[in-house]
DNA sequence: CACTTGTATGACGATACACGCATAGCCCCA
DNA sequence: TGGGGCTATGCGTGTATCGTCATACAAGTG
């Protein structure tokens, strides 16, 4: 977003808003997470998610028009994986404002 | 999201996507934005974006449930302004990845 | 106390999208 | 080349959320 002076474009913030959907629905989420354990093949994420075929493909369809995962083709089945490190990093940047933010809480309520 | 073998709980999981769902709409985005520049009031939100101001009033609830603005009274006013640089920088990991993700495509279309 | 100004909230229509079901497409193999 | 498993997609439904209007609520001023 950048220093004071500076808007990003209408278009740029379209684009971040879109970013941040992706990450916005936790099935997708579960989906990445899944596929940071190393290369997975359809019917072992059904199984552990438990979400429907098309459901599945669907999220997986979106996440690598994002350019976050990529598959390889193994005969007829189809081999994901997870691409870059940047969810990852997203996470931990909101996980240590989220733990900050309740040790911030703790505070108050010792403080009262 | 942590290394491979440690899966984030699903609690966690939907934590992360709350927050990123509040980026995930270009308004909250671009109220974020203006607050950058300094302590705004409403009247003037509203004239930037042309939003209403039970709308605008709605999703700067919805970001200071989450610690992303804080506001101080000034009489009958209401001064808002952003805290924290969590967005910044989430902004620029994404900014920087859709860079990257372009000039790859560009090197694919001059190697063609 | 009325009145004006500024903010939050209930109700509502419109839209977007998550999911699943059914099915069409695709690829391998006999 | 036809059959069987795997994947993508059209469709329907339910739900969530945007964005507005109208209105209630709070806070300062004559």
């Amino acid at each position: 977003m950048g220093a004071a002076g500076s808007m990003p474009s209408p278009q740029l913030l379209e684009e971040y808003s879109q970013f941040f959907r992706l990450l916005s629905e936790p099935a997708r989420l579960q989906l990445l997470c899944h596929l940071k354990q190393g290369p997975t093949d359809v019917a072992t994420l059904i199984e552990a998610t438990g979400f429907s075929q098309s459901h599945i493909s669907r999220q997986l369809g979106q996440l690598q028009r994002a350019g976050l995962v990529r598959c390889d083709r193994d005969g007829a089945r189809t081999i994901w994986q997870a691409e870059g490190d940047l969810v990852d990093e997203l996470c931990h940047l909101v996980q240590s404002r989220l733990k900050q933010r309740l040790e911030s809480q703790l505070q108050q309520l010792k403080a009262a």
